[in-house]
DNA sequence: ATATTTATGTTAAAACTATCACAAACGGGG
DNA sequence: CCCCGTTTGTGATAGTTTTAACATAAATAT
């Protein structure tokens, strides 16, 4: 089952590493910084030299013995990677609290993500817009993304209503689905599936501020705590 | 420099899932489920028995043979864990877009994090209400935070601005800070910082959107991607 | 030209995670 | 009370990810 080396798949680790790449290459593009080594990235982003040198070459050779990389090439080829040189459509569906923050935001469209329409089932609120952007009846949707060719659909809705969204919304040509329910969405196709679990992160961080009296716990007892179901 | 296993360090990996394993439990008890094995959350969770076990053995021996979890017992120890037994309070800093969603989401509260002040720097926000809570102006943030005990700071201000408040802050007794801001911010103390980098979050589908193209591209150069810098 | 410095791509080792496998403990039925 | 099926906790194993080390190549200085 050994596959050759191009064929690879790349890890969750890596991926999740590639937008610092860009983001950070995007900043130093604009400080007009030709150059940068493994060893100044990792200065910057905090991660080793070598895991950033090991990283890029998942995908390519883009840096040069004694001379590092070059920050346009190298922040071209990123975000061809991440398939930011194409603009994407996207739809969003839920026109609520959150769906309305997500539709006022302008950091999407600056690079290349779009919101063409919303959706909604309130009666109240199609029609309406949103920053020039219509708010349809959610009856219509699959026939407005595939009009539109869209890429992503952005799930704002209550958690209830996600999963049958989800299924109406993979027969068309949508690609991939940003989901901000903590429902944990299953379609059964080639769709990708994004998700923001707020309060999985919320979580996270209590258990942090949590560590340290968790701690004290564990040493007041002097070993594991041990429970019994009666 | 050995520890003894008591006082081990829970890998990150582990504390990721620990809300996962909540939010399953929360459901079994609310089916009055009374017991559940590794096997069966193996089932719901998607996650193998063993990692389960070993999950939940970090922490204490919280099962019995023959018999499993029980699902009471169990919800209560992984909600103390996660620091969720007593409530907190919080305070939202920025009450743009994103911040007014989140001030309006009840989802929060039910797991006793509360938001108890709202801050901004708009005097056209300042003395209005979101769900009966107050928007001060933040150069009272300080002395607010002390006052009422806050825990935990929400940052939805614009990025450029997001550090100043992050030090701050850091010299309240405010615990955690979760940051809705691109910018990476570092506050040098004990702090725990969670960041929600939404842009990460949908370059990472975009990738995966992309990932089909990426292969093509790869197949037809029949070899890694090479740049010369010149 | 040639030497020296810089910095990559890559291989090897270490550290970390996930899975497997099984002895030991418990529950329930006869 | 004892046997048998169940299911945990854990030590061993396998797999993945990160870090270290270095041969090699380009750039720069001499
Ligand atoms: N607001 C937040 O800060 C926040 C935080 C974490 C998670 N979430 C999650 O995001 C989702 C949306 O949250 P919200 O606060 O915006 O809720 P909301 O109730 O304000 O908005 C939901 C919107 O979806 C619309 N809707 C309902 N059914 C629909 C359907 N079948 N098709 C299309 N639209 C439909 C409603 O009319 C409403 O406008 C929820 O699942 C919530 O759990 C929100
Ligand atoms: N809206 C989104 O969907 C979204 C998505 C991703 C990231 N973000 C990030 O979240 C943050 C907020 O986004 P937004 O869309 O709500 O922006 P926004 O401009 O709508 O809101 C920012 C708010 O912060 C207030 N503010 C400015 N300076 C302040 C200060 N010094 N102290 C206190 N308040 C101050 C402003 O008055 C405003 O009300 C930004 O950093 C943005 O990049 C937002």
């Amino acid at each position: 089952m050994e596959q050759p080396d191009e064929f690879k798949k790349v890890s969750m680790a890596v991926i999740k590493r590639l937008p610092k790449y860009h983001q950070c290459l995007l900043n130093l593009l604009k400080d007009n910084v030709e150059r940068v080594s493994s060893q100044k990235l990792s200065k910057i982003l905090g991660f080793t030299a070598s895991q950033i040198r090991q990283d890029l070459n998942n995908f390519g050779e883009f840096g040069q013995q004694g001379y590092g990389y070059n920050v346009s090439q190298l922040y071209t080829e990123i975000s061809k990677i991440l398939g930011l040189n194409t603009s994407h459509k996207m739809v969003l569906v839920g026109a609520g609290n959150l769906g309305q923050a997500l539709a006022n935001y302008t950091g999407f469209s600056t690079h290349g993500f779009n919101i063409v329409a919303i959706f909604d089932s309130n009666p109240k609120l199609v029609g309406r817009k949103i920053k020039d952007i219509s708010i349809y009846h959610v009856e219509d949707i699959e026939y407005i993304i595939n009009e539109n060719d869209v890429d992503i659909a952005i799930l704002a809705v209550p958690q209830d209503k996600a999963e049958k969204i989800a299924i109406k919304i993979s027969k068309t040509c949508i690609r991939g689905i940003w989901n901000f329910t903590p429902k944990e969405i299953t379609v059964n196709s080639d769709i990708v599936v994004e998700n923001v679990h707020l309060i999985d992160s919320l979580f996270t961080l209590s258990y942090h501020i949590n560590e340290g009296k968790l701690q004290e716990r564990l040493i007041k007892q002097k070993r594991k705590i041990s429970l019994t179901h009666r």
